[in-house]
DNA sequence: TCACCCATGTGAAAATTTTAACATACGCCG
DNA sequence: CGGCGTATGTTAAAATTTTCACATGGGTGA
């Protein structure tokens, strides 16, 4: 809260504070100790003054005339995002999403610990995925709750996935990233995000059935 | 275009129409004719004004009184999102997330084609994954070329993806869905969405950190 | 020290998107 | 056959988000 300045702000802003974020962190390892909204907004394909504005929301970050300290920008956003921390996460579902999610290393150096997978085929039951442990399902209430995890990747079939995500709530879970093609009903205090992979290949082929008389271009 | 009525409309209305589709579809396998903007809006956390403002973009489509026909609704939006035909798509990296979108046989069923993976790594290609042989990355702007390929998805680590993305164009395709996480720069014609899930993850941090205390609820 | 450059932070305007409200039309039932 | 309940399509208002424009203040170099 404290390095709140306003109570309101577009929701798309905390997104782009992670591209901000991501970007940065590139700068910095390429050496570089300070950018302006301008160059930035460059690498990212945004405006710069989209940058100032979503930045302005959090605190004065900047240096008029100079840019922003790169390092110091990145302590800040770190710190606004919550990555300051450790989070708990378990995936529940060992397919082939889960499997993605699990093998990707940079979430865990984002602090994204993932604890455990879970899954009910017994086949899958005992392995691992990159370090990580296979557990059944039906064991999944206790581990959240002894683990205090907070977090949790949905990578069931959809018909599975409302079930799934009412345990997880119930064990005590409260932010859910959810790949399942179904709108999950939830409690409001429950952060829910889904990422719909069919949805936007959908949506590239309708762009694509236009832009062929570009019409899309001239009139969207 | 014949099935557009207006000239603008929200970018959302797109990736939500694919929402509606899906859900018609559901309804449809469970024997249900007709529904309602109401109910629909039920199913998917939408309300109904919603979904009735971005079907009014496109025709008319309902019955006043009644509701909309299911499977006359289905149709249309299958028309409006260019899933009437098949779509040529190839997946560039044979990791973890091409080789999940490849298993994934739904994108079939909808019209969208994996007609091969490319990768650059001697041990995968050769081999095939869910039918779809992996060729070589070196091949691919002859096959785009000679199998119209006009859909593309990356999944390749993030430093290579601008320099397959350029490749991509240049062999003829249109529109990519991009998992690396760089903003890729294209030309303008070329349509392009990016998926991140880091960024989705890291979101999630964020309202989980102010969660806690209720405030984002209140002053969001 | 002062003048000049530069890029921030911001308040106001513009653009976009969502929500509300309701007149209109459809079908059913009596 | 006409009135009634119902849910659409639409118009207008509200809300949200982006963009613009510039006054402001920090740094640099003469
Ligand atoms: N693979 C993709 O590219 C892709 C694309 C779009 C959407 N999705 C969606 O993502 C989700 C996961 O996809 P996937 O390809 O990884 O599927 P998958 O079939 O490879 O894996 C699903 C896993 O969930 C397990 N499972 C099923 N029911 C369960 C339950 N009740 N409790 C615990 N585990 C259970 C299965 O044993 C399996 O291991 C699905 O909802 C799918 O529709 C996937
Ligand atoms: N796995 C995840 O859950 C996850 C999460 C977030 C982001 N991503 C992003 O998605 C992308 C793919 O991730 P992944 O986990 O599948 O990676 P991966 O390492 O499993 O697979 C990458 C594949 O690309 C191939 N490759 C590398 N350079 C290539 C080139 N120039 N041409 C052709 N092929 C090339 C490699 O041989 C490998 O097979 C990456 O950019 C990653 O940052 C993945």
């Amino acid at each position: 809260m404290a390095r709140r300045k306003k109570y309101k702000f577009p929701k798309t802003t905390i997104e782009r504070l992670s591209y901000y974020f991501r970007a940065l962190e590139d700068l910095s390892k390429r050496g570089i100790d300070t950018v302006s909204s301008e160059a930035l907004g460059g690498k990212l394909n945004i405006k710069s003054s989209q940058i100032r504005k979503d930045l302005s929301y959090f605190g004065d970050f900047g240096k008029r005339g100079m840019g922003y300290d790169v390092k110091y920008l990145l302590k800040e956003l770190k710190y606004i995002l919550g990555l300051d921390r450790e989070w708990s996460v378990v995936i529940v579902g060992a397919g082939h999403i889960g499997a993605a999610m699990a093998n990707y290393d940079s979430f865990e150096k984002r602090g994204f610990n993932i604890a455990a997978i879970f899954d009910n085929d017994e086949k899958k039951i005992g392995k691992e995925i990159n370090g990580t442990p296979i557990l059944p399902y039906d064991n999944i209430d206790d581990f959240v709750k002894q683990n205090k995890i907070e977090m949790a990747i949905i990578a069931v079939p959809a018909a599975a996935a409302q079930a799934v995500a009412d345990k997880l709530v119930e064990s005590g879970v409260t932010a859910i990233l959810n790949f399942a093609p179904v709108a999950v009903q939830l409690d409001e205090n429950v952060r829910c995000l889904s990422v719909d992979l069919t949805t936007k290949l959908e949506a590239l082929a309708y762009y694509m059935s236009y832009s062929q008389d570009k019409l899309w271009k001239i009139y969207s």
